[in-house]
DNA sequence: CCGCCACATTGATCTAGATCAATGCCGCAC
DNA sequence: GTGCGGCATTGATCTAGATCAATGTGGCGG
């Protein structure tokens, strides 16, 4: 059993694109078997080390992702060293098309990861005859957008409890994709990285959670959080 | 002369997409003149009058809109009255296409405006035949998602008068579409609009405001204000 | 088993921006 | 011209969360 929320099922590359864990969820659920094998064609199964970068702010970027396995935290940096962490990708997930020439952002594997890596070029070339995968793009930027507006009200008009709570949950939705439903939520990402998600410090995030544990809402397990009262927590998410 | 900043320079509906000012700038150049004659057949001019919606949160997306003049407020309110505005939409947006059944936000004109309506489901069916039309709104996608992603950077780690001078530098560029490049910027929205865009209150905008007028990096203005020292102001947003 | 290092927690204090409270400034109806 | 109602500004005070400063803790290399 995985230790870490964020790892999907598939923690090696199949063999074939048809067998890949994470394609329902994923953006190439929009192609049948034979157009698959096209795709796998261009895709190349890439494996990142903790820590190392898959796009980086105001690089070029020259590869998009599919993520199938791990965590990716998504950040920006303001030149005076402040971060605010935008996202973090998991399996299934697509990274990379910004019709942008540069990176609007840092892309880092938080722990392993493995993701299918395209040329960019290629890539877009493959869309312009593949309308079916541009409008299932399109689904998947529609999706990111709705969730950065709702970033916005958390970040401009939330209190400290409320961002903790609503991230808690956030989570723990995301990761029903995976059959992770139980009352653990496996959270591989640092306090700080949590702080700078939610603009907060990283003593606000942890005073919440010793708040949060001391009125029998959640227990804090070794890498994760157990809910201990989720109707609660979903109750202080939602305001 | 207009004295409303996001008023386009089409105020009155033009008889055929094809003479249609917002054109350029809008999901509608990826047609030829031919498709948009078909578009034109499946587009309603409409006309709101100012504090009307065009979208309600929460309730069904009945009709999608592209924006042709005027100045739209897309925001979210939570169940206790806080409210985030989370964009402002101008001629050459377009609005509604999140493929959720229920609208994620209201957006109400600030003051007259006038947009191309499309039944929803109309404009839907009309894309399955239309990729280049898809890709046109993927990229417009992605593009508000990287405004989203700023927007994020600013609301969670920057202070007011970053968010202050930050604000009124994206207002500036946003309108050099049309022309409107002078030292003066017109700002159709309230103050209350201001401080629920950037996270803050009316009061510290208000404060924010006078001081950059004391510090002679702006003037005042009926409806708006003019640049004095653009390039400080600049640098306040850059940092 | 020890010592180190990175991360997390906890406590004391500070402050940017919120809140509370007038006051000012139109534009418009009568 | 007067009064009213909706914004905007300004001032005094308060506070949520930041900052500064120890102190804990757990994993890992030797």
């Amino acid at each position: 059993m995985s230790a870490d929320c964020c790892e999907a099922t598939c923690q090696s590359h199949p063999a074939r694109c048809k067998d890949c864990a994470v394609r329902p969820f994923s953006v190439c659920a929009a192609l049948s078997d034979d157009e698959l094998g096209e795709l796998q064609a261009l895709s190349e199964p890439t494996s990142f080390a903790p820590k190392s970068a898959l796009l980086l702010q105001d690089e070029p970027v020259q590869n998009v992702f599919n993520i199938t396995s791990g965590c990716v935290r998504l950040s920006k940096i303001l030149s005076d060293g402040r971060r605010q962490v935008i996202g973090f990708a998991i399996a299934g997930d697509f990274l990379g098309l910004s019709f942008q020439e540069r990176s609007n952002f840092t892309a880092e594997a938080i722990g392993p990861v493995t993701a299918c890596r395209f040329r960019k070029k290629a890539f877009l070339n493959y869309l312009d005859a593949k309308p079916d995968l541009v409008r299932r793009l399109l689904e998947f930027s529609a999706n990111e957008l709705r969730l950065a507006q709702e970033q916005l009200v958390l970040l401009g008009r939330r209190t400290a409890e409320e961002r903790v709570a609503s991230f808690l949950t956030m989570r723990r939705a995301r990761n029903s994709r995976f059959g992770q439903q139980g009352a653990t939520l496996q959270l591989p990402m640092s306090r700080l990285d949590i702080a700078d998600y939610l603009g907060l410090t990283i003593e606000t995030v942890s005073r919440t959670f010793t708040k949060m544990v001391r009125e029998k809402l959640i227990i804090i397990v070794p890498d994760g959080i157990r809910f201990v009262d989720l109707a609660h927590v979903g109750q202080i998410a939602a305001e």
